[in-house]
DNA sequence: CATGAATGAGTCTTCATTCAT
DNA sequence: TATGAATGAAGACTCATTCAT
């Protein structure tokens, strides 16, 4: 008789679970948006709460802590990110090295296009926002200059890529790509952006050939 | 009898600024090594005037805010980077334009060590201070944007530069500079930086070799 | 047609009343634990529903508030201790007064280690809990008080009591009474109690000779 | 020079600091007042600076919380108290024990009066303040036990007292004063006290009276 | 009846700034 | 000029209670 009921209950359970998780993406989403204007100090509950129309016991009902959520929002962006960036394959049927890398470069522009706040807030808070979130950045960038570098490496070796240092040279690599992304997310003051038409491809073209080629014309 | 008094008046008034000036100076140089260590929204006024061993009061006496404290900190290092800078001139008895460009990176690479408290400051709070010091600084990276661009555009136009598109590939010049003293200044977690021992000069040959050459290896 | 259902609805509303009275019966035996285990002020309605594994709303169902609850925990627990207390009686074939006296404490401490909880309760909120609460634990000792005062007077009267302050005197012996028992009670962090297996009639033994004899040594 | 000022600086500076403590004690004075009429946990820091008419910031200028302001008070008074119990002697030329005993319940009820605020605070809140303010309070009572109960011992080994469960007696006697206190210092409801003309000489002598003697009437 | 999501008043604490001495 | 005590607005977080489902 009690199992008569069972499926009604479970339906009942999973509905509110699935009403939970909705209100909670609606409040990350709110919060990813707020903290992309103000900063994640300037921001305070209360500025969350009236974003997401909530009260204030409903935030702490969803987030243990203003951190937590951040700290939410950040490793899920970060996760997002990394899946964009593959490592640059040579053996085997794939395009060359190149074209590898401009997909790359091509899937991380969607990627960071596709989320634009969370690209703001990347871009705004460098560091200084808690020894914790400071580490995650840190080790979010050393892997990609990690993968950049061994990229370096394996294309030295291979007599691709000219001899060079490739710590150095892959910071280069890394600080090139970050800049475009920044002047063309960061608004300048409610602007949409300084290249704000220049299209995602052209980007990723113009990228690849100064990471390639460089500035100088031979000749 | 006025009149008498006077020099002796002015002298004392002299004195009297000069102390002031030197105290200001003082209190300055506190704040630079507080900021760096600990972030602009992490240090109170209290840390402040601990470390320049100080009174609250006295603080306000030199400047209105901590902010404003902060402002003559941020206005001052910005005007030294700046003055790092020369165009790269082309007319004259002048050095090759890449020997320019690479005793431009130098002085700035200098610049930057000797003032690695204010560097990590700049690095640090990217963004996200205050609307205000947000635009300072994005206007101090728009300058050194704008004189990139502006010698690309003169270099393609000489057919020194390879054609490209003078305003993304100067964010990316702008972005491998800046990628790389991140690396050299921000020491990661107490370190002394991933880069310690590199010597200023072969920092600056890499960078430029990369500006110019791009990673490829022809032939 | 009303009159031939109407037997059947009255069962219907006994075993739901049944039920409910069950139900309130099963929270007031969890609160009490919980309070005695953590306080009443540390005692968060979460740890009620939590222990009684109901949800929220329902707790509401049952008892109008956190303090309701508490009251009526505390009232029937004052009734009960009440019921343990006799006056003592010197007319008719009655034991002689001292057997009654130490008659009724041991039906007191019957009573106590009957209602560990609720005891350690009692004991631990002397006061300081609400107004009202503080009233009715005043108004209990008092009247406690009230009969050990009679119980002297009438001693006094019949020459069996030395001459004393009745007042005073019944302060006392209620004092010595509330005090083993919290020695026995209390436990002394997390110990099971500093005279844990002191045998209830030892310690009604001692405390009614201490009342009665004092702890002089005659002769 | 300097040396010239520094009279005038340490008269400066001993005075800011007897300032300071005035301070202090003036809102301990008051913390003791509201906390003895609305208990501890009923009192916010919100009532503390009202009553002191401080500003919030005040407060933690000389306390870093509430809990530590308590802390001081309960301290300073568990102190006092010890001070007014003195260990029975009996070698050498002292007063026999019972009037020793005397001038100790006597020593106690007078520095009870004295702060009759924090006794009623210490009768209130018998237990759960605090994990570590309950132990305190407990250890405090186990001193005052180990006393009472060692000089149980000796009287009976010297024939003095009557063979009995020093631990349990121990426990009666304190309980005893304890009562007689509470009865005396805890006003039902803004009355001025049960007993409140009983003189101090008085309670002393029936306490005594009835610790050494019992109720019972011999003969 | 039962549920648990939602509420918001209330709590402690911090800190940039002011001002009397 | 120098001081540091005083201020109070603002912040993060808790929890008893309500109410729509």
């Amino acid at each position: 008789m009690a199992a008569s009921h069972a499926p009604a209950r479970d339906g009942r359970i999973l509905r509110a679970e699935r009403i939970r998780a909705e209100r909670r993406k609606q409040v990350l989403d709110c919060a990813r948006r707020v903290f992309a204007e103000r900063g994640y100090h300037e921001t305070s509950i209360d500025d969350l709460i009236r974003d997401a129309a909530i009260a204030r016991g409903t935030f702490y009902l969803y987030f243990p802590s203003k951190r937590a959520l951040f700290e939410e929002l950040l490793d899920t962006f970060l996760v997002e990110l990394r899946s964009a960036i593959r490592p640059i394959e040579v053996d085997g049927p794939v395009p060359p090295p190149v074209v590898q890398l401009q997909e790359n470069v091509l899937r991380l522009l969607a990627s960071l296009e596709d989320h634009r706040h969370m690209t703001r807030i990347l871009l705004r808070e460098a560091a200084g926002l808690d020894d914790e979130f400071d580490r995650k950045l840190r080790d979010f960038y050393d892997q990609l200059h990690g993968l950049i570098k061994g990229g370096l490496e394996l294309g030295i070796s291979m007599g691709l890529i000219r001899p060079c240092d490739p710590d150095i040279v892959g910071r280069c690599v890394l600080g090139s790509i970050r800049e475009v992304v920044a002047s063309v997310i960061l608004p300048p003051q409610g602007d949409a952006g300084r290249l704000p038409t220049t299209p995602r491809d052209v980007l990723a073209r113009e990228i690849v050939s100064y990471l390639v080629w460089g500035t100088f014309r031979p000749g």
